[in-house]
DNA sequence: CCGCATCCGGGGCGATACTG
DNA sequence: CAGTATCGCCCCGGATGCGG
């Protein structure tokens, strides 16, 4: 991208991170660090190939990005967020914020997809006070996902697990509503959400971050 | 342009202001709100006129921007952010945030515009406890500013102004280095800076967001 | 002057094909 | 699997024109 040359912080970041794909890249990253080339095709539906990889080598050379030579049995490459990359997180928590009300009027037919449930639970999702870490299972969208949520960090899988404190199945909107705090327990019950095991622990959760904003 | 038509916050939100400039429209409109198109034009050096007025067509569409007719003697449109343009303040924030240590390597010869110091002094400056009012001069780039800190806001006008409790003269980046409190205020003067007036005010700044990143 | 609309050259982007 | 190569298109940047 071409810098807009000017002296200013905003503008200097865009010179970095206002290329098309760009931010979608460390999203993707930054929910799975160290993820391979062909991961990378597949959480970006609709991306050049040649475009992937030259975001990639802008991206390291710009200190955002490293690869690394995989683990010994495999012979691929893992591409994996510097901590410069990392320190991205709080803007894309304040696009995400700002996005959320785009969520709500379903744009016709896009298709949902839990993958796109990983980093608004990782960003905003938090435990309130001190406690034991908690484990979530979410069955909502294509596919299965499971979140652990500790007093530092939260992050969140595809696939289930075992041992989840609590199952949470249903509609993906009004999922995400409850896990955000945007419906409370019983209206999720009422739209057709279903809660296995130890439903108390979402009296243990907490969000950060979203401010006013839409229904999602 | 083209969506990326993935049902994710981010990706909605960077389908409205992932176009190039549509944030920095965004971040001028941020600090001088209602602006004329020639306004624009001049603070956007580099920007095609063809782009910008489709630019504030999308934005209006968009619902970031509204046009306005004017006041009454001169017959000229202005535009201002809607609230929900407002609300992209958050993102600026992070965006300048994380963009803070870029502005350190003095970009060969880029010129410092003191309009560029406006959005980071309204977004990061902010007044300790409660207590009157602190009006600032700062005298340094290319042009005088003025900044005034209250307790819910800080506005920032290019310009002198004549009750100012204090004034500082110095390099852009030292007096940018002490207003974000980077610098101490032995440090500043001994780089240079020239305060004239009520130094006392200075206790009385506070700085929001600056994580860690470098020395501006 | 102010607020665009039009035209034109260049480059970034998107889709597909191809290779180690 | 992990990219590179190629090609058409459209967006962007720069200049000019034009009505109010």
């Amino acid at each position: 991208m071409k810098s807009y040359g000017q002296q200013c912080a905003v503008a200097l970041a865009l010179d970095v991170i206002g290329d098309r794909w760009t931010l979608l890249i460390v999203r993707e990253l930054m929910v799975a660090d160290g993820t391979r080339y062909t991961d990378l095709q597949k959480a970006l539906p609709g991306i050049a190939s040649n475009l992937l990889s030259s975001r990639l080598k802008e991206m390291e050379a710009n200190g955002l990005v490293a690869r690394e030579d995989a683990p010994p049995p495999v012979a691929t490459g893992l591409f994996r967020l510097t901590e410069r990359g990392q320190a991205l997180a709080p803007v894309l928590a304040a696009i995400g914020a700002w996005g959320m009300p785009l969520l709500a009027p379903r744009k016709a037919g896009l298709p949902f997809r839990s993958r796109n449930l990983r980093l608004p639970l990782q960003l905003y999702l938090t435990l309130r006070g001190a406690g034991k870490p908690v484990t979530l299972e979410i069955e909502t969208g294509d596919e299965p996902l499971s979140a652990r949520i500790t007093g530092n960090r939260t992050t969140v899988k595809l696939g289930a697990v075992k041992d989840a404190d609590l199952r949470i199945v249903g509609e993906p909107h009004v999922v995400f509503g409850l896990l955000l705090q945007r419906r409370t327990v019983a209206e999720a019950r009422k739209a057709g959400v279903r809660l296995e095991g130890d439903a108390g622990v979402l009296e243990r959760l907490a969000t950060r971050w979203l401010g006013e904003g839409g229904h999602a």
